[in-house]
DNA sequence: TTGCAATAATATCGACTCGCTACTATAAAC
DNA sequence: GTTTATAGTAGCGAGTCGATATTATTGCAA
């Protein structure tokens, strides 16, 4: 297991990124609204904009309206206009796209099914490929709201100075910071 | 690090994927033609057939085969016909598919810079799942010539009944066996 | 308050993937 | 010598994807 090569390690990532993928389209749906609704399912409600989704799949903001109308056409997800800020758009999954996330469960039963000490291995590896590439692409990180230094107990969101609900500070925050 | 839910673990993994693969779109290439010329540059001359891209990609050999006929349009692949059994056709890189695989070092940067034994950790858990992932679609291990067990010094495969080069046993195979 | 730059979302285009179903060769098995 | 298996391809429809342009809307400054 000593001495890998960082070529070999990229084919392995590669391989097991394509063979979980063509596992997906045993749904109706392909891997980017897979990950979409993936995203929208454990976003929080200031960051499931169509620019939110875009930073955080690193697709163009176009690519992720498309796809958004393609989830609303299969029922999916649905689209709420902000009344204070009318360019503003906001997604949410319906019943069926959190069905079809939870239903999703083919490479997360291979991954429970682990030793503990591997994943963490593996969660490890990858948490540090992960900051290499947002630090290169100076992408946001999207961590989770309640390790996010504008949070404060109550629960509360001292930078939109709004209050939360409880599972918020469990969900994927647009404007988390370290 | 402990106690990594699977579901974090996999939303982990699929971030990783899609930022490394909005990468990749800056050669002239999409991330299906980049793993299809990654592929050929990593297999022996007995594995090189639009089948066994598809096999090793977990793709239909339709789609594989479009995608060679992009790359043959763009000249990084060159396509060969064999003579003893005419169905059978090989592809082969081209200069300029080789210099696109070496010119694609986004990633391997960062996996180059990672501490060893991170490395490490990151290759077992994704051997591990790939295994699984494998066993569950019983597709072939495409491991290394040298591991397989026709492979005899000489170097020589005794499937194929073949002499082989200097570097075959470092390639991958479609034949191989454990 | 008018003017302009920044922001958010879409529309459109061309190249291409992807699964699918058909189809053509060719080769092997009976 | 016919059936059956194998290898590759064509064409279809849905949809991604980057690129570019367009339309709203908002915020800021002269």
């Amino acid at each position: 297991m000593a001495n890998t090569s960082p070529s070999d390690l990229r084919a392995l990532f590669d391989r097991v990124t394509r063979l979980s993928a063509a596992d997906v389209w045993n749904a109706q749906l392909n891997p980017a609204q897979m990950a979409t609704l993936e995203y929208l399912a454990r976003a929080n409600r200031f960051s499931r904009a169509p620019s939110h989704v875009a930073d955080y799949l690193g697709a163009t903001r176009g690519t992720v309206s498309q796809t958004l109308k393609a989830l609303e056409r299969k029922g999916h997800v649905t689209e709420t206009r902000s009344s204070t800020d009318k360019r503003r758009t906001t997604y949410s999954l319906t019943q069926s796209g959190a069905d079809a996330v939870a239903g999703d469960q083919d490479i997360q039963q291979i991954l429970a099914a682990l030793p503990a000490a591997t994943r963490d291995g593996l969660e490890s590896g990858l948490r540090d490929v992960l900051s290499a590439l947002l630090a290169r692409r100076d992408s946001r990180s999207f961590g989770l709201c309640r390790s996010c230094k504008h949070h404060a107990t109550g629960p509360y969101c001292q930078l939109l100075d709004a209050a939360l609900t409880a599972e918020e500070p469990n969900q994927i925050c647009h404007e988390h910071a370290a």
